[in-house]
Formats: structure tokens, sequence, C-alpha cells
RNA sequence: GGGCCAGUAGCUUAGCCAGGUAGAGCGCGGGACUCUUAAUCCCGUGGUCGGGGGUUCGAAUCCCUCCUGGCCCGCCA
């Protein structure tokens, strides 16, 4: 479809070029961004100063006009005047100029009568023409579809989706500090696994072709990071992209950001610790330490409470002394379908259904079935329990961490029921990983580790509802 | 996979239930204006109503279907 506006602006385009103006460009020298004189700005007043930005409104009144000129999510008035400025370039933005394109101002910073700061300006110079018609900030861009195919247009328009976004690159950075203050090393561990692990999860599938063989993208970076503790680092983590190839909704997407932290001689009391320590520092920083989600409002001023899973579920009537028969009932009421029953997975499919949503307020559920996972160290007082725990907070899981197993004949054999359950037709059980399992028998210290999900924390600091409000470029249909 | 809701001008949208030439604000073009800030005032411009099919003399409106998105459920850490 033909737009109106393109056909304009190109149209002025050409013109500019006949003119010998180069609508585009290759720099713009400026003395200062917006932002340092939004910030001081007695300190640069009746100075010259040339700056640049994204002209979001302009009014024009006869022989003097105003602009809107935003940078950075910082703006400022240019404020022009046909004597200051110059006939010919007074003329040249009524003409040339419009809302969208990138502007130089040079002049002097100033406030107007209605103390609005500006920089009055003494020269401009387009220094990049946008083709289209700027949507108006006031009615901004509501269309979901559009906020997420084109995020330019939402960050341009919607203050809001801007500061997350902003606020989402200080939750990772905060958490870099916070581990690396701790003795935290970075680590890089592979995207592309010839065996996939670390996660009940599908994966996606690739191909190599040095090599002639199948890989998958990770679906987490657990068994590599075990590695690193078996080759001597007492203290690693890995923020990275994982891949898991299932639904998408408001709390999945397929590739989402995952922190993974390990560290030698502890166990999962000491990472719940450390879990809760580094999110109630990274809501403090954010100035969220009470957070309005939902109908509901997170307080992380309070500590954590912790939960043995057994016990919640014993609130709802689930006990020891409940028999098999009746769990099977129950997992039929709530339409819980499993290739074959093992009670210590049933309860932990009983416990999401009835219990998560109702878990609002910061709180770790701990010491789950045996059978949920395969990676997990056993419960030091209860052998059908593992030491596990998961932290949730509105209602979503949030991270899941574990005092590690590094008892290699365990682990063979935990991977070997995986292999039974994946034969019985789980897609997500766990794949046989021999060299991880030959790894612990090298030895792998006591280790205590726990995965973070930073979509969903993003989520929760910044009040979000929908993964995909916190993710700048969400998985959508591609448009034909 | 199931249910509900939505898609109309560059942007925000009214009109749909009860079928009868598609309306507004902003933007955009022209004009007035040397302190505005959703500037204001005057004149003008702009839409094959998400795609396809059907019913009808006539469809944005009713029916079918497809596409896209949102929310809920199911599935899934």
């Amino acid at each position: 479809m033909e737009r109106r506006d393109f056909k304009k602006r190109m149209e002025l385009v050409k013109k500019l070029r006949e003119m010998g103006v180069e609508p585009y460009p290759h720099s713009a020298s400026i003395t200062h961004e917006i932002e340092e004189i939004v910030k001081e700005p007695e300190r640069y007043m009746g100075q010259k100063i040339s700056t640049a930005g994204r002209i979001y409104a302009l009014r024009f009144h006869g022989k003097i006009a105003f602009a809107t000129v935003r940078s950075n999510g910082y703006q400022i008035q240019g404020f022009f005047k046909y004597d200051v400025l110059g006939e010919e370039k007074y003329k040249f933005l009524k003409k040339f100029v419009d809302r969208g394109d990138f502007l130089w101002i040079h002049g002097e910073v100033t406030r107007t009568k209605r103390g609005e700061l500006s920089v009055l300006a003494d020269d401009i110079k387009l220094i990049s023409k946008s083709l289209y018609d700027l949507p108006h900030e006031w009615f901004g861009i509501e269309d979901v579809e559009k906020r997420y195919r084109q995020r330019y247009l939402d960050l341009m328009l919607n203050r809001e989706s801007f500061e997350i976004f902003q606020n989402r690159a200080k939750i990772v950075q905060e958490i870099r500090k916070f581990l690396w203050e701790k003795g935290f090393m970075e680590m890089e561990t592979p995207v592309l696994q010839p065996i996939y692990g670390g996660a009940n999860a599908r994966p996606f599938k690739t191909y190599v072709n040095a090599l002639k063989r199948d890989y998958y993208l990770r679906i987490s970076d657990e068994l590599y990071l075990k590695r690193l503790i078996v080759g001597g680092y007492t203290k690693v983590f890995e923020i990275s992209k994982d891949f898991r190839n299932e639904d998408i909704d408001t709390t999945h997407n397929p590739e989402f950001t995952m922190l993974e932290a390990y560290q030698a001689y502890v166990d999962y009391e000491d990472m719940m610790n450390l879990t809760e320590d580094m999110i109630k520092h990274v809501a403090k920083v954010l100035g969220v330490e009470k957070v309005k989600f939902g109908e509901y409002e997170i307080d992380f001023t309070r500590p954590f409470r912790r939960e043995r899973m057994l016990d919640m579920l014993a609130e709802k009537g689930i006990t020891d002394d409940t028999p098999d028969n009746e769990i099977k009932k129950l997992l039929d009421k709530y339409n819980i379908k499993m290739p074959r029953y093992e009670r210590g997975l049933a309860l932990g499919k009983l416990f999401e259904r009835i219990c998560e949503d109702e878990l609002i307020q910061p709180v770790f559920v701990i010491d789950h079935p045996r059978e949920t996972t395969p990676l997990c160290k056993l419960h030091r007082e209860d052998p059908r329990l593992v030491e596990r725990f998961e932290l949730y907070i509105g209602g979503v899981e949030l991270a899941n961490g574990y005092t590690e197993l590094n008892d290699p004949e365990l682990q063979e054999k935990f991977f070997r029921e995986e292999t039974e359950r994946r034969t019985l037709g789980d897609e997500e059980a766990h794949q046989y990983d021999a060299d991880f399992v030959e790894a612990l028998r090298w030895g792998m210290p006591p280790t205590g580790g726990v995965g973070i999900g930073i979509d969903r924390l993003a989520m929760i600091l910044t009040g979000k509802e929908s993964i995909k409000e916190v993710i700048l470029f969400p998985m959508l249909a591609p448009r034909d």
C-alpha cells in the first residue's frame, strides 16, 4: 500500500538533494546530550551548546516556533526565532523539517517566559529525515500487535515501555554486580548441545553441517556449569538465552533469559539465602520494594516464607495417608495425564494445579518428591524427597534450585529412570547424559545451584503480567 | 487444542445489537500569528471498513471461512 506520508517525504528528500542538502549526513557533532543539560540546567544556562534529538512536536507561531526534541528519553525544547535563526534557516525549518526527524541544534540554553528549558537556536541542521508521519504522542500507539512487531514505535511513543526496558537492563546489570561482589565468575557454556539437559522440556533441533549431526539448542545450562564445578571453580554463573519448544503464553516465550548460579560447598539453604538476598537487592536498587502486580502488592521487605511442599498439600487434604486411588481420582478431576502413575510425580503435578496460583507473596516451596527431578540430591532426612526449592512470586514460578546431586551412581540410576519415562511417552523426560555422569565420577564437591527466570523476574519487578511486555521482541507468528 | 474479545484514515477511534451514500479528533496541505507546549483560529485533504466467500435490490453491519493479536482454559516448570 502506498503511503501518502511516505510519498510526500520522499519528494522532500529529493528536493533537499537537489538543493545540495544531504538528509542523512554521516555525523552530527554535539557538545552535550539533552540528558546532560536537563539534569543540570543552571550549570548550562546562558551557554552556547549544540545537541540533537528526534522532534516529537513542532509548533509554529508566525515568526517564532517551538519544538519538543527528545533523545535517550530526555527532552528539551527547541526555541526558534526568525531574527535569531535567520530567514533562510527559519524557512528551511518550516518547509523541510517534520515531526519525527532528527535535528541538530546549536544555540543558547535559556528559559522561555513560561519557564520551559529551551535551546534558542542560532543554527540547525537536519541530521536524519523520517519518511513517515510520527504518530502523535498524546494518543500513542496502543495496538498490541503493532507495539510488539514494531517495538521501536512502542519505545518512541510509550514512555512506560521505554522505561521498562531500561529497568530490565538495570536488573541484569545489578544481578551481575551482586554476583561478582560475592565472588562468582560469569562463564559461557554451549548454546548448541548434542544432548540437552537440566530441565523437563522439549528442545529445538538443529543440524551441524561440519559434524553431520543433529544438535539441540540448550534448554538449560545446568549440566555444563556443574562440569565447571568439577573442574575446580567454586562460584560460577551464566546469564543465557535458553530455548524451549513449547507454547507461547503470558509466562512463556520460546527463547528466554535464564540466570544459573552454582556454588561449591553449600546446599540449597544457602542458595535460597543467595536468591532472596539478590532479589531483594535488585528490588531495592530499582526502588520497587513494594510493587503492584495485578490486584496484589508484592512486598520485598519481609523475609521470604519457606514452606514444605508436603505441608502445603496437607493443607489441601493431601497427606501421606491419602491412598493412591484417591490421588488418581484427583488427577482425573484436574485433568492431569501421566503416561505412568508415580506417586511423587503426581503430588508435584497436583501441587502445581492446586497451590501455585495462591503463592502471591514471595515463598520458597521446598522438599519436593524425589521423582520430580533427576538432578537433585536426596533429602538428608527423608529419601522420598529431594533438597529442592522453587521460588514463587505473584503466582509465577521464578526460581528453582537444589542441593546438587553429586553421587554418580545415583545420577546414573535417575537418568535411566528418565529414559524409561521417555520410552513411555514423556517427551519432556531428561536425556541420558553419559558424559555428565563421567564428570561426576571424577568427583564434584557438595554444591548448591539455582536457576532464575530473568524475564519473569523483570515481569514482577516492573509489575507487568505478560512476559511479552518485558521481552523487546517476543516471538510472534511471522507476517506475510 | 478449546472458549471469549478485537482488527474501520498515518495515529486514537464512532458507527455493527435493530443492513440504506463511512463520521470525528489528531496528523497532513494552504493561510493568520514573535513565548508555545495536546498551541489556537480559518480553509482544505485523507478510508477497496484484516483477507476470501455467501445472504440481500443493497453489507463495516447478518452468515461461513481464513489470517493476525489479546485474555482465559488445557498443555508445559
